[in-house]
DNA sequence: AGTGCTATCTACATGGATGTAACTAACAAC
DNA sequence: GTTGTTAGTTACATCCATGTAGATAGCACT
């Protein structure tokens, strides 16, 4: 019998990105931050660490493409709510749902957490063109020129995404305390939205 | 010229973990997970790294202890805003307050973010206790029988804390986006506390 | 087939964090 | 003082993550 040596998968460098990146977030998510170690992603993709260098210069820098290509995804997942809402008849709940629906899926409350331990809170600048486009899209769409003032209107979202980072991070073990199920969370902004639209006191 | 040799100091176990367990929070607030090391801790304090062993058994050891202290921190803050709502007179722009106050000082935001980027949610459990009491001091003070059920006053809570963590958690950053100041986010909730209270309608 | 590029591998070097064993010295109790 | 306990030290061992250098092989193009 002879020797089968292993045939390498030769990938170009944006599958090979793409297939790093993706094993690397699961990995954050799964496990933390300590988990997604050159060595481990390697392995479970059945390559070596030496060739993660190759493509990403340091384990810094695979951490770093992680990083932007995580929030990148947040920032697009709230457009295209935002581009939902422009279109859609967009009610309240369906914004909500919307947002929050956007910090779920890519795993944002990790990817906040991670950040902010970090402290390169310069990896979340792409999400403030996204957060400000979410006011214009709520001004245009809810709020009523008379009645609510720009500063409400992005209070609002301050709000909102206060939330919905905030159920993203700690949501389910918090609802688990308060015995309130999964969309207690979402329900509890939609219901409270109008309220604050509404509402037209002394500018705060 | 004597040779000058340092002079140990001796410490109770009890002050040598105050000591230890303060320097490595601060470490933690600072520069994140990775940098509460047992070397790091140690110099800070001008020890050794063994002895730190010698004291929490291990680097985990130190680091369990660390999430205790802090989550011990924050609950025990949680009860003294309770406290401070059942005595005084309670207007709920205080309650809020006292709220985030307990969320801000200890650093809960990235004690929240090492322990859900760690998995071990069972940290959280002395929280649960303090939550609850939060939800009976709410119904006790601003609760109208008539008009708010149990359900609304405990998911008034998930509110609360939901905010106040996302507050403590990333609420700098994401206020600076939306051009709000540093007491927008506790106003908006405080603000939007008692329309959430009276609001009646079908049992969500 | 032959050739060039480079993704990928092998092998090794390094540093830092953790842990262990034995010793030293501060302090309390007698 | 003497002694016992143990906080604290020194010195070493180990493991693992990161990084480097050179060799190998997949694939596109001729």
């Amino acid at each position: 019998m002879s020797i089968e040596r292993v045939r390498r998968r030769r990938r170009t460098p944006e599958e090979a990105r793409l297939e790093v990146l993706a094993c690397a977030r699961a990995r954050l998510l799964a496990g933390g931050p300590d988990s997604v170690t050159l060595k481990a992603v390697a392995d479970d993709l059945g390559m070596t660490h030496a060739n993660l260098i190759h493509h990403f210069g340091s384990a810094e820098g695979l951490q770093s493409a992680l990083m932007g290509s995580m929030v990148a995804d947040l920032s697009n997942a709230l457009d295209a709510a935002i581009a939902r809402l422009r279109t859609d008849e967009g009610a309240p709940l369906e914004l909500i749902n919307a947002v929050f629906d956007a910090f779920a899926e890519g795993g944002a409350g990790k990817l906040a957490a991670w950040i902010v331990l970090k402290g390169d809170l310069t990896h979340l600048e792409p999400v403030r063109a996204a957060v400000n486009g979410l006011v214009e899209a709520i001004r245009d769409k809810l709020g009523d020129p008379l009645t609510t003032s720009p500063k409400q209107l992005s209070s609002a979202v301050l709000f909102i995404a206060l939330s919905a980072f905030g159920e993203a991070l700690i949501g389910p073990p918090l609802r688990d305390m308060l015995d309130q199920d999964e969309e207690a969370s979402r329900q509890v902004v939609a219901g409270l939205l109008p309220y604050f639209l509404l509402k037209a006191e002394r500018g705060q």
